[in-house]
DNA sequence: TAGATTGTTAATCGATTAACAATC
DNA sequence: TAGATTGTTAATCGATTAACAATC
């Protein structure tokens, strides 16, 4: 494999896409071959595109041919690591944790969410799946004994920081972080936020200016 | 308010942020001045890309002193169309969209789901928050009577498509989709994809790479 | 061979950052 | 006035797209 190095944070989103798309190809449809327009038809990216993100990692694909479905799969499977299961520890058992915990999709892409922790008593001991809710104070034996790598943020804003500082303390490698603050963290954490609120006012946005154009603003 | 064209995307996407950044100043710390360094600090943005951002809209500050709080938050709010409240109506009345009704945040945010949909017998009755879920079929009175242009859809990526349709056919303008599916729409309407699983793939990516770098790889 | 499609280089496009005059 | 900070132009950086030789 090539050198990671200059790779574009919007080829390491694609690629999830590419590998979703794969997976449905070889398992609905049976194709066995497609090309980089096919590919790229599916998802609304260019051809150019789907050549290119793969060209950062390696040749994949047959000159006058197309790339073999499951092989590619296979290689960007590998490529971004989801050829493992990789467990997480969920923080904050509240509607949003419970979604997650549930969200069909997350398997296929490597993830396990195999413990749910809340500090609120009245949660605690409640199932989510089959998972039982745990106190916070449990993180550290959590982590340890799963070799957890990965937590995840369900909290609200203002308990977050705490959260993050105690799960980073336990020994979390990464964070996705769905909770609308900006985290403070040591450099060789990663951390992800997933900011809903932003979503929704893109659009909103849109819509908001449709409206001035059309009726004069 | 300035020409609106050639605006970038990531300029629309960080505005909301300055938008909640500052509503908790005017709020929890009651400053009424803040610096375009000072907003971005506390956003992890420099001061160069929060002062270009805004200008695309016009001049709010004061050279010298910087931009009242409460004033660029009315601006900002009145920008993003976040000054009024836009009624959604969520299809899916699963774990993903009882956690988006009962989400803190979305009202500050203008987004007030009215209305909630699915096609499941079983769920159709069911209260969420104080909704009642009423069934797919409904979907043309809903839209019509609550005169709404915002959809959501939090069904699984198999239905996905059909209930775009059947909102589209209903008069929604814009589609907040969390299925993992990419629908194909009118040029005329709006959608944005909330993909959960590529968010998680980014992180397992550098998680990934960490240990084939530390480990040999 | 002729047609198709990759992998890659070069050109273009878009977004960020630096620099600085304007001005409080 | 001196110091601070904006708004904007120009320079840089990064990502996408076009073009095309390589090759199946």
């Amino acid at each position: 494999m090539k050198n990671r190095d200059y790779i574009p944070k919007a080829t390491i989103e694609r690629l999830p896409l590419y590998y979703r798309c794969l997976d449905k190809m070889a398992v609905f449809d049976g194709e066995e071959v497609v090309s980089s327009k096919e590919l790229g038809g599916r998802l609304g990216i260019p051809s150019t595109q789907v050549r290119k993100d793969l060209s950062y990692y390696g040749e994949f694909g047959r000159r006058g041919v197309g790339y073999d479905v499951s092989g590619l799969k296979k290689s960007i499977g590998k490529i971004l690591g989801v050829d493992r299961v990789w467990p997480a520890v969920l923080v904050g058992a509240g509607n949003l944790g419970r979604a997650l915990v549930n969200y069909e999709g997350f398997n296929k892409m490597g993830l396990n969410i195999v413990s749910v922790l809340d500090a609120d008593l009245g949660k605690i001991g409640n199932k989510i799946d089959d998972i039982t809710v745990e106190s916070i104070k449990e993180v550290e034996r959590v982590v340890r004994d799963g070799s957890i790598e990965l937590g995840i943020i369900t909290v609200p804003g203002n308990a977050a920081q705490e959260v993050a500082d105690e799960l980073i303390n336990a020994g979390i490698k990464s964070i996705w972080n769905f909770a609308p603050t900006r985290l403070i963290v040591p450099k060789d954490i990663i951390v992800r936020n997933e900011d809903l609120a932003v979503g929704i006012v893109s659009l909103i946005y849109h819509l908001s200016w449709n409206k001035h154009d059309k009726h004069g603003g």
